[in-house]
Parts: C-alpha cells; sequence; structure tokens
DNA sequence: ATCGTTTGCTGAATCGTTTCACCGCGCTGG
DNA sequence: CCAGCGCGGTGAAACGATTCAGCAAACGAT
C-alpha cells in the first residue's frame, strides 16, 4: 500500500509538499501541485485515515447507536442524522444495540476506541454507566428519542406522555371505556411514559396492560392472541400499541381472527412509519417528526464537538400528533347499534 | 485524554509492558499486572484504535454498503452480516448508497481511507470504477444479493431470473392472461432478471411494464393507479413487483381504489419481508435468505481477507422460493364464475 | 561455582500523516 | 547595494500504540 512519502519521491519533493497538497492546495505553486497530483494519480495513492485521525487526535465519525435497526422509525431517523452530518461533512457509524446492555456496551466502548467525534444514543436503560463514562472523558453524548434531567448532555426527544395522551383522548373521545395496552419492556422509557400518557388521556376508562415483552410484530400479534382468551365481556374494545410494529401485528392477528377493524376492536399504534398508512386498514398511530429528530440531534452534538466551551447543554422536546385513520376512526357507540350481535 | 505512556508512569512500568497487560496478559507477572491495570482504571484509560491501526496496518472493521437502509430486506441481511463480523471480533460500518452512485463512491472512498478489511456490498450499476480501484489496491470485495462474471471477486446472490421465474409460473397456473410487472429503474440488475423470469415463467400470458420508477411504497401507488386508467378490458388481472415494498404500496391503492385482493387483482411481491405476512392482505412473495446471504456474504469476506493468496473467488448463487399467500391465491377462472360483474 | 535457560521487563524503532520552524531565492524600495 | 519580504519549499518532530532485540535477575543442572 502506497505512503505519502512514495508519492514524494517520485514527484521529487518532499513529504511536506505533498501534505500541502492534500490539505491546503492554495499554498502550492501550480507545476509542483501537478507533479504531485500526478503521481499521485500513477501510484493510485488513498490517504491513510488512521494516520490523520492519529495525528489529528480526533476523528470526523460520529456513532449513531440505536435501539433496533428493523424498525423503521429508526432508519427513518438515521436518515435525518446522516443527511446533517454530511452536510457539515462528518461520517456516521450506525450501530445497533438490539435492545441488549450488552451489545450497547461494546458498542459504546468501539466508538471511545475510534474517538468520534461524538454519539447519538437511543439508550435502553436509565443511565448506563458506559454512557456516563464518555461523559466523564469527554466525548459528547446526545440523548435521541429520550429526555433527561442530567444536565451534563443534551437530549432531543418526543413528549411521550403527551403521545400516550392524544391516543387516550382519541379512544376515550370515541366511546371507548375499556382500552388494553400493549408494549414493553417496561424498563424502555418511552414505553412507561406512553403507557402514563394514555391513562391521563383516557379519563374515565379501564386501562389493562397486556404482557407484550417487546416491540416487534411477533409481540403485537401475541397482545392480541391474549386479548382473545378474555370472555367477551371483559375485551377491551381498543388496543394501544407502544410502536407501529406491534400495532401491524396486532392488526395482522385481529384481522386473521375474524376480527373486524375498527368495528370490534380499534388500534392505535405510535411513530407513525410508512407501513402504517401503507396497511390495508390504514393504522392510526402517534406521529413524530423522525427525521427532524435526528437532524435536531446532529446539530446539538456536532455544535458541542465544534466547540466544548462554549457549548450549553439543551434538551429538546418535540411535540407529537394523532393521525387518525380507518383502524380506529368509529364511535364505540356506533357500534353497539349498526353492529349489535357481532363479535369474535 | 490520557495515553499509554501516562498508564506506564504511573503504574512504574515501561509503556511496552503496558501494552503487554493489553495484548498478551499471560507474559507479564502477576503483580505487575494488577498493578498496570489499577493505573489503568484509576486514569480512566481508553485505547486509542487510530494507533493501533497504524502500526498493524489494517483495521478490524469491514464495510456494508447497501441501496437502502429503510427497506427491510437489506436491515435483515445486515443482521446476517453483523453477527457473522461479530463472532470473527469485526466490527460493521453500514453505508447507505441510498440508490445514489455519488454517494456510493463517496462512501467507498471513506471506506478505502479507513484502510478497512473488505467490503460488501450491493452495488448500484454494473461496474463502477470505484469498486475496481478497491479490488485493485487490494481491498478485498464480495457482491451482496448480486452475481458478477468477473472472477477476481466472489459474490453471494440469489437466483433472480429463477426468482421472478416461479412468479410467472404461479401466475399463470393460476390462469393469469395478463401480467403487469412493477419496478424500477432497470439500471439495477435484480428488477432486470426479475422481469426476464417472470416473462420466462409466465408462458402463453401477456406482461406489461409499468412504470414504476423506483423500489419504494409510493412507487407501488403510482403503479396501481396506472393500471387504474387503463379500460378494465386491457387490465391486468395481477402484478408482480420488484419487491415487498412496492407490492405493499400496490397493495394499499388497490384497495383504497375499492378492488377486491385476489379477486381483482393478484399481487406477488418479492423478499418476503416481515411486513409481507403481516399485510392485512398476507402477501404472497418470492423469499430470499436474507440473513444467510449476508453471512456466507461475510464469511467469502473474513476468509479473503485473512489469506489473501490461498484464496479464489466463488460465486455463491442461492435459490429462493415462493410463498403462496392470500394475496395471489386465487384461480382466475374460479373468479370469473363466482364474481361476475364484479370489478372497480 | 559455572554455565545455560527461563522469566519479566525495558527502550527504541516503526507505522503515515500533519504541522511548523526555518531556509534560499528573487524582487522591491530606499 | 542591501535590508526586508514573500513565495515555495524542506525536514524533522510530533501523535499513540505495537513489536522486538536485548538485558538483568533468578533458577536449575552439572
Amino acid at each position: 500500500m502506497v505512503s505519502i512519502k512514495e508519492v514524494a519521491v517520485r514527484a521529487g519533493v518532499s513529504v511536506g509538499t505533498v501534505s500541502n497538497v492534500l490539505n491546503r492546495p492554495d499554498v502550492v505553486a501550480d507545476a509542483t501541485r501537478r507533479k504531485v497530483e500526478g503521481a499521485i494519480a500513477d501510484l493510485g495513492y488513498v490517504r491513510n485515515e488512521s494516520a490523520r485521525q492519529l495525528r489529528a487526535g480526533r476523528s470526523r465519525t460520529i456513532g449513531l447507536v440505536v435501539l433496533d435497526v428493523a424498525n423503521p422509525f429508526f432508519t427513518d431517523v438515521a436518515q435525518g442524522v446522516e443527511a446533517t452530518a454530511e452536510e457539515a461533512d462528518a461520517l456516521v457509524t450506525l450501530c445497533n444495540s438490539g435492545n441488549d446492555p450488552a451489545r450497547q456496551r461494546r458498542h459504546l466502548d468501539m466508538l471511545a476506541q475510534q474517538r468520534v467525534r461524538g454519539v447519538l444514543i437511543t439508550p435502553i436503560d436509565t443511565d448506563d454507566p458506559a454512557i456516563r463514562h464518555l461523559v466523564d472523558i469527554g466525548v459528547p453524548v446526545v440523548l435521541l428519542d429520550r429526555g433527561t434531567e442530567d444536565n451534563d448532555r443534551c437530549s432531543v426527544s418526543v413528549d411521550d406522555v403527551h403521545g400516550g395522551w392524544l391516543a387516550g383522548a382519541h379512544l376515550a373521545e370515541r366511546g371507548h371505556r375499556h382500552i388494553a395496552f400493549a408494549g414493553g419492556p417496561f424498563g424502555i422509557a418511552q414505553v412507561r411514559d406512553r403507557l402514563q400518557g394514555l391513562r391521563a388521556g383516557a379519563e374515565g376508562a379501564t386501562v389493562t396492560v397486556l404482557s407484550a415483552g417487546g416491540l416487534g410484530l411477533a409481540d403485537g400479534r401475541r397482545a392480541v392472541a391474549e386479548l382473545l382468551d378474555r370472555p367477551a365481556a371483559e375485551r377491551p374494545t381498543a388496543v394501544f400499541c407502544a410502536n407501529d410494529l406491534i400495532a401491524l401485528g396486532a392488526l395482522q392477528e385481529a384481522i386473521a381472527q375474524g376480527l373486524h377493524i375498527p368495528t370490534d376492536l380499534a388500534i392505535v399504534g405510535y411513530d407513525d412509519i410508512d407501513f402504517a398508512a401503507a396497511a390495508a386498514v390504514p393504522l392510526s398511530s402517534v406521529r413524530q417528526p423522525r427525521e427532524q429528530l435526528g437532524r435536531a440531534a446532529t446539530e446539538l452534538l456536532l455544535q458541542e464537538a465544534d466547540d466544548p466551551a462554549g457549548h450549553h447543554h439543551r434538551q429538546v422536546t418535540f411535540r407529537p400528533d394523532l393521525v387518525v385513520r380507518t383502524s380506529s376512526d368509529q364511535d364505540v357507540a356506533a357500534v353497539a347499534t349498526d353492529a349489535s350481535g357481532r363479535g369474535a
């Protein structure tokens, strides 16, 4: 593999000059520059980023650690991050913790070793010591899709309590008196907050928490199966899901079991991923500004990385809104009249 | 930021010894090792990967460049890649070309500069010079989800012609005489091959190519809209989509327009992503071994990286199979009888 | 007591870049 | 004619880890 030195020899100049051609072409005389560029092309020279970085002491990349790459919500956030990073000539290393604390730890260690300029993370648990360690050794960290009370770092989040409230209020307003909640694990703050909001919004209604263990399609299917195990009289008439993957799984299982949506069961999801609108029974969902979330977080991170002293940490919170689609757009009262005797 | 030198000073040993504690703990006396470990913990020392890499001449990471991270097919492939890489103690940098040649180029340049151990790529066009350059400078490259006639690199692919054939044969067998194809652009080999296979499999049927420009949900919606513009008599009775995103978009639009699936229009997708089975009209789809694709490619890559001399390039091809679900599971003949007079 | 051998550690060279003090040259103004 | 100044370029010193020849001490065998 050819180095700057060999380029210098072939061009008949010193290594310092080659470096100048690469980094500050304007200080080099035209003729010399052309000679060097010729040598670079001839030898197929490729810059060695490790050496640059070693010398510079910091890298041009930022780390992005998400809970689940298979969830379109996170890929959308990632696109916002990447777009913003690209504008600032930064690179992004995308890491998937897959909701596994050990994997998250490994990724954070690796990012620290790479001396990344900063880390954007959707953390699994409230206060992982690995995250604290990063902050302590001076790596800028911005929490993504997650607020914090600590004021030694920035965060960008969406008001999940309000999101849950919107869903609860909507369902209550449609006449639902018994609402199920599907999603887990409760170690994840988003899940807790959305449930809390649901309870506050669905005033007067009973809220039943189903034991969906995770945040995937399969968990939604399980949740509806569990729901159908109950006697019809005790069965919730609506289910609010902690994300759209669960909601889509629930939708599928409900249809497979012969339920009509929303007549027999109303469903509201969370995130408003593209697949939600594209579902055959279009899914009501609490929409988050996904790309903007990524953009805002990246801007804060780069700001802090560029000027750690002048920076002061901020907690940015977006407001979600509810998109009502077919899956929940019917009054329970109307159902009781129109479709009495119906049900699985 | 603390370096190995400061650790050495605090532990009262030389830097060589600290390095040994880190890399070959067994050659260091217990007492010394403990002293050094103590110093490391006290100072919060974090290894500098750039320096290691500079010295070693190569890195521990491999690059993965995919066409579209928002497509669950690729995130599934990526999971296979990551799992295999992790077993081999390698890291993965996931890059999204987003079907943009310029972005692909930038990512490849960056990976070359990082001196990655190798690159896995789902290329956009047949023979990008940037890919050739990588091969020329000795970076192992494995084509992913894409075959090649060049025998200077490995490839792992799925027989797309056969996949298209399966879909075509299935639809023809169900009595469809006029089949539409949705997907693009045709610069992408997968799209071409699937169409070619469809033509071969749907013997005796007419194939109409719709002008879906891309490979996303919106393109599927557009395709069905275009289809409905035609007079009913000239309208295809089935549509084969180049991937499941298109198929799901088509499904949604078809339902929104009041068509019944599969009675009025049969739909077959490609990839069998999880959302396909979860669609409310479960989607027939050509299944590819997604994770296995990633695993196989990564194994080939690591093999080549570990022993470039002993390695000889292989072209691995998997066979896809067809999963028939509701969206296409009905005979056209039966339709004509059961549902005459129906239609949008 | 002497001579290997083993054990455990040191110190310096090395990787490829960037950066910076410094140098020679030609030109200009006094 | 000379001091001063840009201009263009040089060469060496970093950056932080790894590796390896070499050294000192301890030990075992004869």
